[in-house]
RNA sequence: GUACCCAUGGCUCAAUUGGAUAGAGCACCUGACUACGGAUCAGGAGGUUGCAGGUUCGAUUCCUGCUGGGUACGCCA
């Protein structure tokens, strides 16, 4: 299967299009096919004569009916019918649906073209700047990036996924000062994170009264960017222990990278990046900083070296974008971060394009991630840890498979609620649109109905146990061997449900939002759980039975591998 | 002051990127033969899509202005 369906739908109709009205065939312009929103308009509708009444002037309705009438169909199309102002309403054939159907399971890709072949994209998430522990507001990143990473991959594209740790910034001087001020060795042990939070709060604290803190925090920075072994000692046990501490955060989170290269990785490129702008004339001084202008991109200017000598982020990003072309040849960079990050990507990516870069950048950014009553940081000290969030979870969820599974082995129970706990807290925030504002409630990021996690995987759960129950009662018989038929409506709308898949994991990795993909699944979900609910299988006539049976592997094949994608795991019982 | 984003039933979110009667979940109300797993299903009630204009055959979607909220704007990342 080498495209979705609506893509075949589309380039059929547009030739179609050209053929029928072929004295006008430059102005027809692009043609397409979308899925409908309504059964009674069949299953995909052409929208296009309204629009071309005026090229070809002639009413839309005209128009549709001449097509309808002139046009062959393929033989996946059973009727075209002409509705409403002039809209083309496509129903698809009955037996071909059935014999796409059986392709897709012999399918391990279940029909998801590999459109990504041959391209790779270099996928910058998570990063977060170490020394502190995980706060709930880090989910986005690491949660969004990995499911656009498996989306990406899945897609056939080659990703390079790095975790660009903030480990090279000026939290390092107020961290190293204070932890040498106020540390203790005993608990830096014990809690690593903890302890190295607490003395950067309150270095923090003090840099804002007493100037010459300030300095002296400075000062350590520079120590340890210059070099200096016995700053450069400490600035190493903090980044072995930081990164020991996520990687055990992001098992439980099940997000992993190919990569975990801090801003230090770079840190060499630095000095000849900013060399190369001063060499192609793109500087100027202005108050001791290097900078560069933008007016032309209507945007402020940006620094690359400060007054003091020093680097900043804008120059790390810089240098990364070139080391990254250099060592991967890219087409395309994805950074995602929160929103607050835009201005300073649109000045890193303008100044990318002046040094005549043409590596397609992008940003994706997320809107962040609230409190009901305020913005939480680390300063402030009003967070929530990321892992009191997957605890409470995984609790929750434990309780409830206590309750309803209490047959089961105690051990598989932990194993259940820990998948069931994550996946409501990673769903949750994936089914919304990324760029909204997210407030975070308990109550939203532990939801176990409804538009949920753990709805879809209690869909799949229900599917396997009655795949186990076919195999008991009819050991002798493979469905496969049996045609697909499509008695009751809802089986026929669940079969061009499955098939849509890969329109979803297409629409996810094009537009940047995990969130068509659950949306989907959802909906797939749920028109499973009617289809359950009202149709008899195990109790169906045989042929009709089998039938069913298959329709239901197909929609667990279809539930797992998308969940899959959304970093979630599916148990075969809830 | 400038730029970007958001505003949809009581609450949380959708709307196939300009299409037909704006869809779900939560909460609320009424139901489901001891049932292939009730973490479910069937049904009900709930809307002038922030406001005012404009473009279009057609606007929740695009444009302009306003209101309210968020974020960012030279040496933090």
């Amino acid at each position: 299967m080498a495209q979705a369906l609506n893509d075949l739908l589309s380039e059929w109709i547009q030739t179609a299009f050209e053929t029928v009205f072929s004295q006008d065939v430059e102005q027809i312009g692009r043609v397409t096919v979308v899925a409908s929103a309504r059964p009674e308009h069949g299953d995909y509708q052409c929208n296009d004569c309204m629009r071309l009444a005026k090229v070809l002037k002639q009413a839309p309705r005209q128009i549709a009916e001449t097509f309808v009438s002139a046009v062959e169909k393929p033989d996946c199309v059973r009727a075209l019918e002409v509705a409403g102002p002039g809209f083309i309403n496509i129903s698809l054939d009955d037996q071909w649906l059935a014999e796409w159907m059986a392709s897709l399971a012999d399918d391990e890709r279940l029909g998801v073209p590999r459109q990504g072949e041959g391209t790779t994209i270099v996928m910058d998430y998570g990063s977060p700047n170490i020394t502190k522990p995980l706060h709930i507001g880090h989910l986005r990143s690491h949660n969004i990036g990995s499911a656009l990473d498996r989306v990406h991959r899945f897609l056939g594209y080659h990703v390079v996924a790095d975790n660009h740790l903030g480990d090279w910034g000026t939290q390092f001087g107020i961290t190293i000062l204070g932890y040498r001020h106020f540390g203790d060795k005993q608990k830096m042990r014990e809690y690593p994170l903890e302890e190295l939070e607490r003395v950067y709060v309150k270095s923090y604290e003090k840099t804002k009264e007493d100037s010459e803190w300030l300095d002296a925090c400075r000062q350590e920075l520079v120590k340890l960017q210059s070099g200096d072994p016995e700053t450069l000692a400490l600035w190493e046990d903090f980044t072995r222990w930081s990164i020991e501490e996520l990687e055990r955060v992001y098992a439980r989170l099940n997000v992993s990278f190919d990569m975990v290269r801090g801003e230090s990785h770079y840190r060499n490129k630095l000095k000849p990046i900013v060399e190369r702008l001063e060499a192609e004339g793109l500087t100027r001084i202005s108050e001791g900083a290097t900078v560069v202008d933008l007016e032309e991109e209507k945007l402020p200017l940006a620094i690359v070296r400060k007054s003091d000598g020093g680097f900043n982020y804008a120059t790390t990003d810089l240098a990364t974008v070139a080391s990254r072309i250099d060592e991967f040849s890219p087409e395309r960079i994805i950074y995602i971060t929160d929103e607050r990050q835009q201005l300073h990507f649109k000045q890193v990516f303008a100044i990318c394009r002046r040094l005549g870069i043409t590596t397609r950048l992008d940003h994706v950014w997320f809107g962040l991630m609230r409190l009901p009553d305020a913005t939480f940081s680390t300063r402030e000290g009003n967070v929530i840890k990321l892992e009191s969030l997957l605890d409470k979870a995984e609790e929750l969820a434990l309780n409830l498979v206590r309750e309803s599974s209490s047959d089961m082995p105690s051990e598989q129970q932990q194993d259940v609620a820990r998948a069931v706990g994550i996946g409501a807290v990673k769903y949750a925030d994936l089914s919304q649109n990324p760029q909204s504002l997210v407030t975070f409630t308990w109550e939203k990021a532990l939801a176990l109905d409804g538009n949920s996690g753990p709805y879809l995987q209690y869909a799949y759960a229900r599917i396997a146990s009655v795949n186990d129950k076919y195999k008991v009662q009819f050991p002798e018989t493979d469905p496969s061997a049996y045609p697909l038929q499509f008695t009751e409506s809802i089986e026929r709308a669940l079969a061009i449900k499955i098939l849509r898949f890969s329109e979803s994991v297409i629409l996810a990795a094009d537009s940047y939002k995990p969130s068509a993909l659950t949306d989907y699944l959802y909906e797939l979900a749920q028109m499973y759980s009617t289809f359950y609910q009202n149709v008899p299988f195990l109790k169906a006539p045989e042929g009709v039975r089998e039938s069913r049976v298959r329709l239901c592997g197909l929609v667990a094949r279809v539930l797992k591998q998308g969940l899959d994608l959304l970093g979630l795991e599916t148990p075969e019982r809830i």
